[in-house]
DNA sequence: CTAATGTTTCAGAAATTTCTGAAACTTCGA
DNA sequence: TCGAAGTTTCAGAAATTTCTGAAACATTAG
């Protein structure tokens, strides 16, 4: 690997992340590279600074473009592509939230919905079903909160933030004039 | 594996599940079986039930112990040990939560805090840095954010995020009003 | 202390994932 | 149509991760 030192250090601590999410080390890699890089890279660019294979490079490449987290440039009177991460960091978040709710959330939904379908044929099979449904709801409603923050703009979404902690506040002061339990603790467990 | 039909489908989900993520399918496996399971098992029992070897079963509960996962438990006159999941699913989600910002997210910020700290020693690699900060300054608010955030109980959870809405509209006026860009519109890209 | 019961560790086997080099494919200008 | 420049695919090699069985370790009742 032929960089500087700043930039190597980041491109092998995403390398590293990589591995301990779904992704690969190469296309942590690749995805770090391009995060920090002033202007576009070509694959070959990318291939010389990684020191990894030109083949694993193109495989990377397809899985980012699959998770849209690159952009295709062209220049002119050159015909080889040019790759780059898109600048915005929120924007970033926002597509790597999509990508992981289609990929991941989805399919789970979708199986325990189609549990929820069954008759379970024993006490015990009754129980988990109990238990499924408990996971489902979660996620559903986790999932229809994430999809209507990912609407916001950026500007908004920092504005929605930082209320967060004074709605916190007004929340737990009606709780406690209804008489409930206090908001800020769990019950003892 | 030996399990009634509903079940078996759940735990087969999240073996592979778990594998997406940085889990291992028998820990994904074994934590599926407690999750859905009306009693505490023992060790033998999940052995049994998954049709994995034993020491793979004791390798994946304290692995799941050290996500503070699983809880142990006793029964009078045995001396065998109990491994449950707890029973709130918000309670588990905010454990896994916290467990991956420690274990992921607080290694990437002290990484990035290193990093800003160094002299940039070329223009790349001043551009490199001043995408870290971008990148550190996202973090870092979610971070806050999230703290924030697992403070409260589930139902103040639950009433702040169908609180979401409402805010979000509240913020949208205000931004028109100001004659900022309307927030629910990214700019073209 | 000893035997019985239960748990954990760990070296190597098995399985899976990642990476490479070579070949196939694509596109475009002459 | 040809050949040059570039990209992708893919079978097998290399590396990594997971899983197992055997042995070590721990705890408690007698």
């Amino acid at each position: 690997m032929d960089l500087p030192p700043l930039s190597q250090s980041f491109v092998l601590h995403f390398g590293e992340m990589g591995s301990r999410w779904g992704i690969n080390r190469t296309v942590g890699q690749i995805y770090a590279l391009l995060f920090i890089s002033a202007q576009p890279l070509t694959a070959d660019e990318i291939t010389e600074r990684l020191g990894v294979s030109r083949s694993n490079v193109s495989m990377g490449l397809k899985e980012l473009s699959s998770w849209r987290l690159v952009r295709l440039s062209h220049q002119p009177g050159d015909r080889r592509d040019f790759y780059a991460a898109p600048e915005d960091v929120w924007a970033i978040f926002k597509t790597l939230a999509e990508e992981r709710q289609r990929r991941e959330v989805d399919p789970t939904l979708s199986m325990l919905r189609d549990a929820l379908l069954e008759t379970p044929d024993s006490p015990e099979e009754k129980h988990a079903q109990a238990r499924m449904r408990e996971m489902h709801d979660l996620i559903e409603q986790l999932t229809e909160w994430f999809a209507e923050v990912r609407k916001l703009s950026p500007s908004t979404l920092e504005k929605l933030m930082s209320l967060g902690a004074k709605a916190t506040t007004l929340l737990q002061f009606t709780d406690r004039m209804r008489g409930a339990a206090p908001a800020n603790e769990e019950k003892a467990s």
